[in-house]
This record gives structure tokens, C-alpha cells and sequence, in this order.
DNA sequence: TTCACACATTAGGTTAGTCTAATACTCGGG
DNA sequence: CCCGAGTATTAGACTAACCTAATGTGTGAA
């Protein structure tokens, strides 16, 4: 038997487990997760967001500063990673035991992931062979709450011609995010290094699958954080 | 694939679910169910049962005869089968598919049945072969909301020699309940019938497994409900 | 340098579901 | 026939989670 991820703490609520989720992905491409970000991704308005904030702050599941966002304490991480891999290997099931397909499974698993019980996810997980990506090839935290991090490169150290996806702006700074988004550089956009010049010169960018070019100055280029897409 | 159960009206919360799978299990074996009934099933306290019984009764999923108990409707009654379908499915999934032994499946169904669609117990009741048997031998209420009534015989015309669960008490007479419950007849209770003796006269009932001897007239023997134990 | 606008927070209200304490009802036994 | 034990219900309070409306804050553009 595998060892479970022990429960700090008194039981989650379902929607705190959701509040956890969504913070988590919306601070892993940048450091704060906002308000209205929580409450656009979680639907509700974001006066119901600051209220949860308190509280969830109040019981150290995450950081709060006030006006700027709120970041996972290493217990929220932990919990938010948790879910995460109830929601992946629950989705990995539905698709493979059960014959779901993609379209469905998502919304199955969200409702799914608060009701299941540690060991029925680690029974589904045994079931498929304990698998590391779930079908949309995210990686599926372990049981311990360990997840595969990304190894991300930016587009100044890239290597020509690999596929990558952009996955972090690495800057606040509000000219260059706009600047960046003015020119399709969001996190989830598909892209190739197609030609860097020596000495600290300029790289072009082709998107994909557009093919159109993208020039980059190197201090912007540092900036661009990308995870090679070899599956 | 088979028909769905058609959702009538909006959906229920997960604690109106658990009322109704109380009361269909309390007022399966005699008309009311009380409040105190459902309290003691659900683990709430008696005032609890009383404002939800209200609601119930204004959503019409209910019947209340204030003071007496309640019985449910017939849209009521079709919720509870689908929620006892989805509980005995998933129970049968659980062990059969994920080596579930019959003691931790119980708590896992009570909180997926919240959380499951229809669609997934449908999938699953397909990969199990759409059985008509939980592991404990209850009978799985169809995807229509049909649920095989068992086949009720009273121990005045029931056949000599075969095992028989008492199943009903058809009578609401406090004298008479007492007398069968002080002679250990309650539901639930295996007997088979010994002796009867002819123009209308005394059964003798033997208690399964102690074999001690009972006999009732026939105005009793004919409120005693049974179902044969053939499984 | 200021000021308007976007965003965050506070204030106050709602609903579901629970609780305890107080009150109302029913019915069997004297 | 009435009365008290045992139930049922009402009254009133609490928590979690949401909402809308009103109020604060911080910053980019003029």
C-alpha cells in the first residue's frame, strides 16, 4: 500500500478545495492569484472571493496581501496538489476504465474529486498502473503531494526548433505584459525558436500554428518561460 | 442505451437525497415514517427532521400528516429509487471492479451517490453487466425507476418448511405490535412455518437459527409479511 | 502631480441546514 | 375522563457560502 497524503487539519470544504485549485493554477504562471482571477475561474463575485480569502488566510491555508492577491501556504499547496490528483487520475479513469471521452469526463471528475476518498483514488491509480500524466498530458501529483515540475526554459535559451509552450510571463511589469499580449505571447500559445543572433541579439519566434514571426529583444526574451512539448 | 431517469424539477441538495432514501427505507415495512424514525436513521436531531420534513412537503416530495409521520409521493419515491440505484451500483462496482471488501464500500457509496450522474452509474451498471443484485443480494432498482418488489406471502398461507424473512407487520395496533415484538417477531427476523393446523386454525412458526416455537391464530398469522429466502 | 477608473474590500442580506430550549399534541393508564 | 410521558413542532440562533450595493485603494495617463 502506498502511502496516503496525511490529513492536516480538519476536513476541506468542497468549495475551499475549489478556492485552493483554482489558486494554485492561476499562481503557478506568475506569484499572486487576484481576486477577480479566483473569481472569474471559480465563477462568483469577487466580494464572495475576498470574503473566502479571509478565511482561508485565517486558517493558513494561504497567504494573503491585501489590494495585491493571495499565494498557497505550503499546507494550501499541499491540499491544492491533492485535489489535483483526485481530479487527474479520476479523469484518467472515467476516459480508460469506463469509456468516457475527453468532453465529458472533465465535468464528472470536478464533481467526482470532493467525494471520493483517498483510497478509492489510489485504487484507481493501482487499477491504471499508477500512472504519471492524465489524457490531457498533465502530470498527476504523487499521493505524497509531489508533482512534476515542468522544466521550463526561456525563449533566450531554448534550442532552435522544438515545439514549446509558453507557459509564464515572468514580470508584473504592466507595458510588457500588454506589450507580450498585443503580440499573442500568452501562456498557453505554441511556439518554435526559429533563429537567435550572437551576441546577446535579438531572437525570432515563429508561432504555431500560424507560422508568424515574432522578434524579440534578449531582455524580453529572458522573460518568456516555456516547457518543451516532446508528448 | 437504456432510457435515463427524466429529473423532474430542480435538483436535489445531497441532504434532500438522504431524506428520501430514509424515508423510502422506514416506510417500506408499515405506512409512516416518523420523525424520530428519520432523526435516529440520519443521525440529526428531531427539530432538524421537522423543518425539512416542511420543505419536502411544500416541494411535494412528501406527504405530511403532522404529528403522524410522512409518506413520500410518487415523485418522491422515484428520487429515492434512483438514489438507492446509484447506491447499490456503486457498491457492486466497488468490490467487483476495485476490490472493495464489504466494509469500507458502504461509506464510499453513501458520499459518491451525491456526486455521480446518471450517465456514470449508467456506464458502470453496463460494465457490470446491468446486474439485478447488490453484493448483499438487494435488488437494484432499474435506470426507469423500477425496483422488483419482493413477492410478500403471510405465515398464514405461506408453504410449510421453506426459510422466510419477515418483511412487514401489517397492523398498526399498539397491543398487537408489542405482543409480536415480546415473541422476538420484528422484521427481519428468518422463520419458517412448522405446523399449521387445519379449518382455520394455530400456525407454529420456528425461529430460524434459535428453532424455538411460536403459535399464532390466524387473524396474527395473516399480518405477518414474508419473502422467501431462496438467494 | 493629480484624478479617474479599475479593482478590492466592507456592509448587510439570503438560503440551506443544522442545533438547543421551549411549547404543543396524543394517547394509554389510572 | 383526565393527566403525564413521550413525541412533534415552533422559536430562535448559528455557520458556510453566496449575493448586491456602497465604500476604499492604487496607479497610469493626462
Amino acid at each position: 500500500m502506498p502511502v496516503l497524503l496525511r490529513d492536516a487539519g480538519p476536513p476541506l470544504t468542497p468549495s475551499v478545495e475549489d478556492y485552493l485549485k483554482a489558486i494554485y493554477h492561476l499562481s503557478s504562471q506568475g506569484g499572486f492569484a487576484t481576486t477577480s482571477d479566483i473569481a472569474g475561474m471559480l465563477e462568483l463575485a469577487p466580494p464572495s472571493v475576498s470574503g473566502m480569502v479571509k478565511r482561508l488566510s485565517e486558517t493558513g491555508l494561504i497567504e494573503h496581501v491585501p489590494y495585491r492577491g493571495v499565494q498557497l501556504t505550503a499546507q494550501g499547496r499541499h491540499a491544492a496538489l491533492k485535489m489535483i490528483r483526485r481530479h487527474r487520475v479520476l479523469e484518467l479513469y472515467l476516459t480508460q476504465q469506463l469509456g468516457y471521452d475527453w468532453g465529458g469526463v472533465h465535468a464528472e471528475a470536478e464533481r467526482l474529486e470532493h467525494a471520493v476518498s483517498d483510497e478509492l483514488i489510489e485504487r484507481m491509480a493501482r487499477a491504471l498502473g499508477n500512472p504519471q500524466y492524465d489524457p490531457h498530458g498533465d502530470p498527476i501529483p504523487t499521493a505524497g503531494g509531489e508533482i512534476e515540475e515542468a522544466e521550463l526554459l526561456s525563449v533566450a535559451d531554448a534550442p532552435l526548433g522544438t515545439k514549446l509552450e509558453l507557459r509564464q510571463v515572468g514580470t508584473q511589469d504592466p507595458a510588457r505584459l500588454r506589450y507580450f499580449a498585443e503580440h499573442g505571447l500568452t501562456p498557453g500559445v505554441l511556439l518554435r525558436v526559429h533563429e537567435r543572433q550572437p551576441f546577446n541579439g535579438p531572437t525570432t519566434i515563429a508561432l504555431v500554428p500560424s507560422g508568424e514571426h515574432r522578434v524579440v529583444g534578449r531582455e524580453l526574451a529572458q522573460l518568456l518561460w516555456c516547457q518543451e512539448i516532446g508528448r
